[in-house]
Order: structure tokens, then sequence, then C-alpha cells
DNA sequence: ATTATCTATAGATCTATAGATAATGC
DNA sequence: ATTATCTATAGATCTATAGATAATGC
């Protein structure tokens, strides 16, 4: 309960979860962005799901696109998050395993999140509108993402005699839970499976539950941060 | 030169490909909608690229759902067709060889097809718009391809020790072409590469050869049809 | 005074239709 | 007569702004 300074109070009984009204209205907003996409998600439409006025979005956010632009920065920001702290920890056991491990992890963890947030936030980065310059910075995150994965599998390729492309293949499996979870043919392990079938691709299929261990460890160590898993 | 019937002969200098103004207009279409999204193209946007009046479409199209609903289907139905041509064809060669081979020739031809159209007509699947009830239909189809698939993956586990879902993972991983293409990352070799890495997958990387040359002459044999490769 | 809401609306779209007009073949 | 184009427009949006109103704390 945060004390209430001065002003208007904002209205009663919400529907929607969120502390504030301002959470309230980015649920909305996932909600039908990600089910109906951009275009044909009129403001009006968020405030009916909201239960304010249209016009009141205006005095949380300056127009539709920063809705937008909340949303897109909160879905990579975490992954990220998890793949700098992982790859850039200078530890004493950087060896081939470690690296599987850290794989893994990545895929394991990014791959959870796009399953079990609440919404599947994961088309937005296909949203037509997306691509528009005033969302390159998202782009760019996911790009950074995507040249993380490519090196932790060029350098697990150097060790083993797997494809150097090892790691775009791993993201690219990662995003098709986007596509999976759209068409509504996710189970409740497709995200561990799709861990485990990169490291068969690796050549790793004997070493599987040494580096799931591995990569367990890593994920409750730096994995488990502020927001939780839930997105 | 088709004849020219009765009536006020269309525009003269086409800019774009189509010997008719209908082709004309679906190719512009078809550009608009991949790159902008379907809600975000007006119809006179279609009209301008073409350089008719906007209200000249509808004498082609009733509607501009229409438009959306054509390209769909000329999508899957060529993947349709020969995934099933060459999965009935009731040979004397149904060895787990041939079933990889299959495999493999549905993935590269496939994934060809994404890479290689004029357009990633692969995304308008992907668009909000194509989940409305109008295109049910091609959804269906695509639900059918990708059984095709499953079927096919549980036939080569059956005889290998591989993981039953093989046939998912591939299925995820030639859709993944469509997100490749779109972020400007295809390779000449994207589609071959997919393929080989499904065949890695099913452990059958010693049989990679052999497997290639049976995909390619089912390929050369069933899959160059009416409207060639270029989609 | 401050904050969050509201009503009302300007201005800019966008889809689809009505009906005129031009250019051909019969 | 037939076909493909055109001009003009109705009707329905949709985003963002202007300005009033209510409910609180100081």
């Amino acid at each position: 309960m945060t004390t209430a300074g001065p002003g208007r109070p904002r209205k009663q009984q919400a529907v929607r979860p969120g502390a504030t009204a301002r959470d309230e209205i980015l649920d909305a907003a996932a909600e039908l962005f990600t089910s109906q996409g951009f275009a044909n998600t009129s403001t009006r439409a968020i405030a009916d799901a909201v239960g304010i006025r249209q016009s009141s979005l205006y005095h949380h956010f300056s127009t539709k696109d920063e809705l937008l632009g909340e949303l897109l920065g909160g879905t990579v920001s975490t992954s990220l998050a998890f793949a700098r702290t992982i790859n850039d920890h200078e530890g004493d056991d950087r060896d081939v395993l470690a690296a599987a491990a850290r794989l893994h992890a990545m895929v394991l963890f990014d791959g959870s999140q796009l399953c079990n947030s609440r919404w599947n936030l994961g088309v937005l980065y296909h949203l037509p509108e997306a691509r528009a310059e005033v969302f390159q910075p998202f782009m760019e995150a996911r790009k950074e993402l995507r040249t993380i994965y490519g090196e932790l599998g060029r350098e697990l390729a150097a060790s083993y005699d797997s494809d150097a492309s090892l790691g775009d293949t791993a993201f690219r499996l990662v995003e098709s839970l986007i596509n999976l979870r759209a068409d509504g043919l996710l189970s409740a392990d497709s995200a561990s499976t799709t861990a485990d079938t990169v490291l068969i691709l690796a050549g790793l299929e004997r070493e599987l539950p040494a580096v799931r261990a591995a990569s367990s460890e890593l994920i409750s160590r730096f994995g488990a941060p502020a927001e939780s898993f839930a997105g």
C-alpha cells in the first residue's frame, strides 16, 4: 500500500494485475498487442480493457508507441543481463563442459521466459511496427544477445567437431518457442527439451546429465533476479 | 501476349512483374504486407505501388482480406503438395534411409522456397491478421504440413535412437528461416545447412552424403513443378 | 495545489461504393 | 457491349489535445 499523495485517487476495483494504473495499462497493452497486433489495437480498446476512458491513457503515456517501447524493453533486458553475467564471469572453471553449461543455461533461461511469461511477449519482436527507427535500441539488444549465442557456439565447436553455427541454431530454436506458443503447441518441458536438443547437436549427448547439473547451478546462482522468472 | 478482349485496355508501362493487373497488385501487396504488415498497408499504398487509383483495386479484388487470402494460399500449397507426393508414394524403397531422405528433401524444399521467394512470404503466417476466422483453411493446411513432419520424425526415431520429436524440431528450424530472412541474416546455403542439421540431430551424420543424394533425387523427380522454385 | 480522471472534438486517416468515362472488339 | 480505369464521397474509424471536474493532502 503506497501512501497516496494528493490528487484524485485512481479508479477502484482493478480487474488487471499491477500496483499502479500504469502497470494495468501495460498489462492490457501486452495482451492486446500480442494477440491482435499493434495497428489493430486501438487506444480505446486498451482503455476499455483497463476500465478507463481512452484519453486517460495519455496521462500515463504520451504516445501509443511509448507503450510498445516499454514492453519491448522489458523482454530482452533480462535475457541479455543473464547472458552477460554468466559469460563475463572469468572464473576458474572455463573448460568445455562449462561452455556447454553456459549455452544450455542461456537456452533454458531464455526459453523459460518465453514460455512462462504472462503474455507471449516474444511476438512483439516480430511485429512489423517493431522495425521502426524508434525501436532500434531494442533490436540492437536482441542482436547482441544473438551474438553472444554465436560466440559461445564457436567456442564449443573449437573443442568438439560440432558445427560452428551451433550458437545460431540454438538461438533459432529458442526463438521458435514463440511460434509454438502462438500456435498453442507448448508442452510443460518445451524449454528444457530445447536446451537438451542443443547439447545433442553439439555432440554432447553422453555428457547430458553433467551439463544439465552445471546449467542448473548457473541459473540458480545468477538467474533468479528481482523480477523472477515469470516476466 | 494474350489477345486482349473487348474493353478499355489496362494502363501502360507496368513497373511490377506480372502478366495481368491482378498479378501486379498481388506482387505489390506481397511486398507491402511482408515489410509493413497488413493493417499498416492501406489499399491506397498498394494502388500507388502499382500505378493505379485506390478504388481501381476493387475491380480485381472485392476486399482487402481477399488479397491476403490469395497470398496465404500460394505459400503452403506447394509445400503441402510436395510433402504429400513424396510420402504417399508407396514405393519399394521405404527403408530408413529413404525416410531420412524424405525428411531432408522436405526441409530443403520448404526452406529453399522460404529463402528464395521474391518476397518473404513466410511472415504472412505470423501476421496477427492471419489468425482471423476467414483464413483458417490456410492455417489448417500449415497444420497438416506440420503433422507430416511430425510423423516422419517418429518413423525415423523408431529405427534409430533419436528423439521422437525430431520432426517437430525440423519444422521449427524451417520456420526459423523466415526470421533469419526478416533480419537479413540469410546466407546462400541456409536452407541446405538446415536440412543437414536435421540429419545430424537424427544421428545420421555418417550417412549424410548418401541421404543428400537420395534427397536431391526426390526433389528433382517430384519437386520442380509448374511454378518453379522461386515462388 | 495536485493528481487522475472525465467529456468533447479536431484533423487525419482508411475501406468500400456509386457512377462517369475511355478504349477496345463485335 | 464490355472491360478497366477514373473522380468523388459516405461512413466509420483512430490518435492526440483542450479543458472541465472530482477527490485528495497541505
